[in-house]
DNA sequence: AGTATAATGAAACTGACATGCATTTTCAAA
DNA sequence: TTTGAAAATGCATGTCAGTTTCATTATACT
């Protein structure tokens, strides 16, 4: 899948919705793009924006992100720190990934397994509970804060 | 185990740390054990105690309650919902347990099992990560919701 | 009791998130 | 192209859970 699919794809997916495929929309997905494996909050956005001397309105980041995510084009997750932090959403992700929280140096990784299928099906068996998605972290302690202890 | 042992057990632990056992802090634990599987913001126990005739500053329960978190009383825990929510820790609990989240009504489940240890063994095995607690959360239709669909 | 230390709570502050609104841009129909 | 309704933008401002300040009060140890 090269990358000029991909961006047809998703100006597809704003015109499925109804939305224009703006500048300023274009620009929050190609700091995105540029920052795969980050985990980028609203602000970290204009900020990196700022540094290409490109200056977009903090509510018009904001909009921008709420829409991308009900696109499912990201995927915004509650780390604990206080800002919700957004990625990209790989498309050949059925569900959301999970996440290694290092609590000593906040590192984090993305674990893009889904092991999670034995306690769904628990869970429909025995809640009669619909699933739709889920959210999964783990805290603890990176490789190299582990060694450092 | 009977109550008051539990409570001498909390005692304790007050004492451990520091902390002093007030009628206050008293007052948030009562209002907590009364609400077993209820999942209460800091406004709602506020609001509880206001009910029963009971006034204490929120900052007191705001701060009660950080303090029952460091303590690992209680457990809080965002759900998406704007608030941070609290609920007891129960005791034999190694980790934190899961909860099923119903994205029609809002409801919360609690689920007692613990159907990671697999995954676990996989992100140690992997990612060379020390897994100290986890947060897993589904979303979906309880049944209720999903029966009205 | 006296004193040092901690707790309390009213009030104010903080900052991420959210919205109102005047202006600008987009895009499709003319 | 031109044009105009609808959408987007971004400044300014509002909101509100969470947090801190500080004067007062309570607690525990001597």
């Amino acid at each position: 899948m090269n990358n000029n699919f991909k961006i047809s794809n998703i100006k597809e997916k704003f015109h499925q919705f109804g939305y224009k495929y703006t500048g300023q929309r274009q620009l929050v997905l190609d700091v995105l793009s540029a920052h795969l494996g980050s985990h980028l909050s609203s602000n970290d956005i204009c900020e990196l924006l700022k540094q290409k001397q490109i200056n977009i309105g903090q509510s018009t980041v904001y909009r921008t992100l709420v829409m991308l995510e009900k696109m499912q084009i990201v995927q915004g997750t509650n780390f604990e720190d206080g800002f919700t932090r957004y990625e990209l959403v790989n498309d050949n992700e059925e569900h959301t990934h999970h996440h290694l929280i290092c609590t000593k140096c906040g590192s984090i990784t993305d674990i893009k397994s889904d092991l999670l299928e034995d306690l769904e099906q628990y869970i429909v068996d025995n809640y009669d509970f619909m699933i739709k998605d889920h959210r999964l972290k783990f805290f603890g302690l990176c490789k190299n804060c582990k060694d450092k202890e």
